[in-house]
DNA sequence: GCATTTTTTTATCACGCGTAAAATTGATAT
DNA sequence: ATATCAATTTTACGCGTGATAAAAAAATGC
């Protein structure tokens, strides 16, 4: 910057303000810089910039697993929104590792950002590690709450999500019974877990669980052996089988296919089969699944206008605000 | 550091030299700064660490589209190889755009790293912009290769993923037409359209193309309207549709699906349908999905490898080395 | 033209760290 | 006990930037 300043033949301190803030420069200064910027592309640091700032213009995403589209598109709306309002956004991805959460933690500590939005691995997350994080950073907590940590929290709805989907199935035919992992490794599991238990109860019907077994975020390949063992152990009570989330539905999809079952609310079919969240893919299914919308495109323009709020507030609410988003049910083929 | 190091009783560059390798500094400074790191759990700022090493221990990882499973899993492999090999890996996707592909490359800058992993757009990227970068940072191409830049190359043999699926199906029924995108962004299309062509060349058949319309990355959605679309005005020549990739594949299957067309090699099928990449989700399409196996692990083990080795030799090779994978036939049920 | 306001410059400190050279320490030999 | 030498630590400076106060220069008003 020494440099590209006597190019252009002001002072360092002027080149920095410009770049802070180009008005704020007197017309003709502002000139000199542009026609200096045109021969030597020079460009400031980010991070020395983030170093010693009051307050950086960056602010830190962290996703729990990027390679699931749901939360590929919620980052990415994320990062949009965050870009629009002039910050700088980083991504991070937990891959589902409580361990790699923790990093993501400390890499965002050295950035120094102005705010956080963090959607926590959940059950696997580090929480006294995040709770420290928070007092620290002002952050916002995305698509998965945990008591107390963070300014404020924005996610959608579990108990919407599974009692349209329930309500649904037990008024067009058998009540469903339940699709799921023993040990969820996904932030929501659990809560749609009980949210079904309670919406059957309400209804006055016995919940059935199917629970299967497997680790990680390979949810179709669990989906499809879970479901292979399911259909062949004849395990499902009733002809209606609502999954946790619609990868798991996706692979007992595959599942039903290999033993031949036909999949639909139409006479000759064997099951109805629908799922949670309204994955991108959940539409190209044969048959196409009934689902329940998470609408992720709210949670993140909900999510990334509370941080910014948050940040022009000087990092901390008086309370803490926790706004859910109801679901929207998708009828599609399979159920 | 100031600080934590009066807090240990020795100088702060003893405790910087402690963080660069605790075995260079003496046994019982080691004892004193680890008991000093037990109360005060000070960390380094790995930032401010690489505004002035020579010689950084941070890598950058730039794929084209992190939404992609398998770009997400090729990143992924590729961010685990780098920090078991004790290094920083930043992961940044160019969503698609050329202009988030030049700033990712702007932010790798700032952040000095050793070296590069790129994968980059490929036709939409800024050929120049990344021709400057290479001359600045040692990096390796990965994926799609563009001519002369970087110091190395790691990807796949098209042409053997083309010509094992055209020989495959030639033999086994109706020679293959082609189902793509007529102006594809994703990397390797263009390439795979040439391949197509020169197959069915060298077996003295006549290639046959279908071309949808669509942009960007939304591949199932495109594949599926134009999918519809073909099948609607029977634009398919044969029987046999070769996709440029899985996830086109994908939309055409559910295409299929809703036009009450049985996809797969037996008797009774109307129509045989196979992609390329071995895309994550491709085994648990209905029917599942006979492809050509991108073997993304290799491609990523081959890429991290070869950056490592070019970090070692000082930022250069003697010359560009191009390391091809060929693919592996996977044959499932739909053709 | 002069006083007043705005903008820019100079100068110095700060951030959180790396690094080369100098100074110190500790161990060994005499 | 002293000299010697290598290992270790400290000193002093640098990286690329922001921030601030005081001084200087430029623009504005009358």
């Amino acid at each position: 910057m020494e440099d590209f300043a006597a190019a252009s033949g002001v002072s360092r301190p002027t080149v920095s303000k410009y770049f802070h803030d180009p008005g704020s420069v007197r017309k003709s200064t502002r000139e000199r810089i542009e026609a200096a910027l045109e021969q030597y592309d020079y460009r400031p640091n980010i991070y020395a910039m983030n170093q010693n700032r009051q307050l950086t213009k960056s602010v830190g995403i962290i996703v729990p697993y990027i390679a699931d589209p749901v939360f590929a598109e919620i980052a990415r709306t994320l990062e949009r929104r965050c870009i629009e309002a002039g910050f700088h956004a980083t991504l991070f991805s937990s891959h589902g590792e409580r361990k790699l959460e923790s990093e993501a933690l400390n890499n965002l500590r050295s950035l120094r950002p102005s705010g956080v939005l963090l959607a926590p691995l959940g059950r696997s997350s580090d929480r006294d590690h995040l709770a420290r994080f928070c007092e620290e950073v002002p952050t916002v907590l995305l698509d998965r709450d945990i008591a107390g940590i963070g300014e404020a929290f924005v996610g959608s709805d579990n108990q919407s999500f599974v009692s349209q989907s329930v309500d649904y199935l037990t008024r067009t035919g058998e009540p469903p019974c339940f699709f799921e992992m023993r040990n969820p490794g996904n932030p929501n599991s659990l809560a749609r877990h009980r949210c079904y238990i309670e919406a059957m109860e309400s209804h006055g019907l016995e919940p059935t669980l199917v629970q299967v077994e497997g680790e990680g975020w390979n949810l179709e390949e669990i989906g499809y052996q879970g479901g292979m063992r399911a259909l062949q152990e004849h395990s499902f009570p009733t002809d209606t089988v609502l999954c946790s989330n619609d990868r798991l539905a996706i692979g007992l999809l595959a599942a039903c296919y290999e033993k031949g079952l036909r999949i639909g609310r139409g006479s000759g079919c064997a099951l109805r089969v629908a799922g949670h969240d309204d994955h991108p893919y959940s539409r190209f299914t044969c048959p196409p699944l009934t689902t329940v919308a998470h609408e992720y495109d709210l949670v993140s323009d909900c999510g990334a206008e509370t941080l910014l709020r948050l940040i022009e507030a000087g990092g901390r609410f008086d309370d803490r605000t926790e706004t859910l988003f109801s679901a929207r049910l998708v009828l599609r083929a399979s159920a």
